[in-house]
DNA sequence: CGAACACTTGACAGCCCTCAACGTGAGTGG
DNA sequence: CCACTCACGTTGAGGGCTGTCAAGTGTTCG
């Protein structure tokens, strides 16, 4: 078993994966950088440290518990889950992140991957080597403000789905904050794919899979959405957003 | 209504407080500098921008939801709870922070506090403006990879009690946790006083505060610890511990 | 002394989990 | 093409954990 993470590089695939200068459209760095005026220059130096990763398939893991930290990465197509095992076995899904959004963050307080990573579909990634970003931004004060900003957005999105909801308001915050998520990147707010299983979703809102199941039901029933298998659409938005706005809007 | 955070500045208080090169000795910051050998220079930088704060007394606050963010800062003495009002008027409790805890880094993304923060005793801080602490660190690399792992650090403890748990698994985690902490900064580990009430407890765990009652109740009889009031003492800390071990060990 | 607050204790109910069975779709191999 | 397998998802019945409601006790403070 391979102890190193981040073991699956396939460059070939990315022949076509844009030009030196106009990189990732959707990577979460270059946005945040040609946004707060990195000039080319200073991009290029961050061209240079990133590793294209990918595709994984399904799956494929992305890092696990233990695994030496070197790296965090941003979802470029795809989604990832994070989890982690209890003592007792019981697996505990800390996260869903779709594309243009940052894993491995919680890794930098240590030595090691304190959660695993797998793709739920095929994934391609963006490798930033920590090291390397870190003396980078020691040298691009917005590069290193964007990390700051990254980690504390982590800190406040963690927090949400901590609270004590109901099982109604979880799954309706769920919902819209995927849709928003997916909405940011530029995919169609109201109709997107659940990549993830009913018991992955269950188990990220501290719901038993027949409770999503359920509840799911009950707000196709009310109108609130269309659900066929995993294929969604929001019809009372609305709706669902005053369902969501307990957890979502502190 | 003041809308700047960290209003009452009291440096009359604080003439004895260490000398210039040995201060703060429980900061969450000179700690880490200390031993990631910055020398005294960089500490004096350090030391100019630190700004004491106190004291504060029991429901005074550090800042609100919406006061603009300005500074980070870390707990020298007491308690201060965060925590944020949801639309239908319902707190929840994000958590407690003990001496040598730093508390805004979730407001770094975005221009004002996310959350409350209010003394549940007397409350000494250390205050670091943000802006002139991240020009500091652009030049030491040590100050720039200690906010690093500040933040990620808070981003793990986060997802701890997120979790799906008992409400013996997370009371447990709770005390544990608090022993352990307390005990990082030298407070004796199984003799302490819980310094917020039941209902903040119940809050921040999730449960009622009758849940909270009953379930010390049982934890003294079961021989766990002593519990009088706000005054606590752990006995049987490694059951405890191995109640605790879901959630603390992922 | 009285009021306010924190905490405790008991009775009861409800939300959601557990358990079990069934239905469905995708992939596989004959 | 079809039978088979298997994971995933749904549906129903029942129960347990924990919340809600209510009342009572103890402490602090004006």
């Amino acid at each position: 078993m391979s102890n190193t993470a981040f073991p699956r590089v396939d460059r070939s695939v990315l022949a076509d994966d844009g030009d030196e200068l106009n990189f990732c459209s959707t990577c979460a760095f270059s946005q945040a950088c040609l946004s707060q005026g990195m000039d080319k220059s200073s991009l290029q130096d961050l061209h240079m440290l990133v590793e294209h990763i990918g595709p994984l398939h399904a799956g494929e893991h992305v890092f696990r518990v233990g695994d030496p930290f070197e790296a965090i990465a941003a979802v470029r197509a795809g989604t990832v889950k994070t989890y982690v095992i209890d003592r007792d076995g019981r697996e505990h899904v800390l996260g869903f992140h779709f594309p243009g959004e940052v894993i491995g963050l919680d890794a930098i307080d240590g030595d090691t991957y304190p959660c695993n990573a797998v793709a739920l579909d095929t994934v391609m990634l963006c490798r930033f080597s920590f090291p390397k970003i870190s003396v980078l931004a020691a040298r691009l004060p917005g590069l290193q403000q964007h990390l700051f900003r990254l980690l504390s957005r982590s800190i406040g999105r963690a927090a949400l789905l901590a609270g004590d909801f109901s099982a109604d308001e979880r799954m309706a915050a769920f919902l819209i904050g995927m849709s928003d998520r997916l909405a940011a990147r530029g995919f169609s707010p109201n109709r997107f794919a659940l990549t993830m299983p009913r018991t992955d979703i269950a188990n990220y809102l501290r719901l038993a899979p027949e409770t999503v199941s359920r509840v799911l039901k009950r707000f196709q029933e009310d109108g609130l959405l269309q659900v066929e298998r995993r294929e969604l659409e929001l019809v009372g938005r609305e709706r669902l957003e005053a369902l969501a706005a307990p957890v979502l809007r502190h």
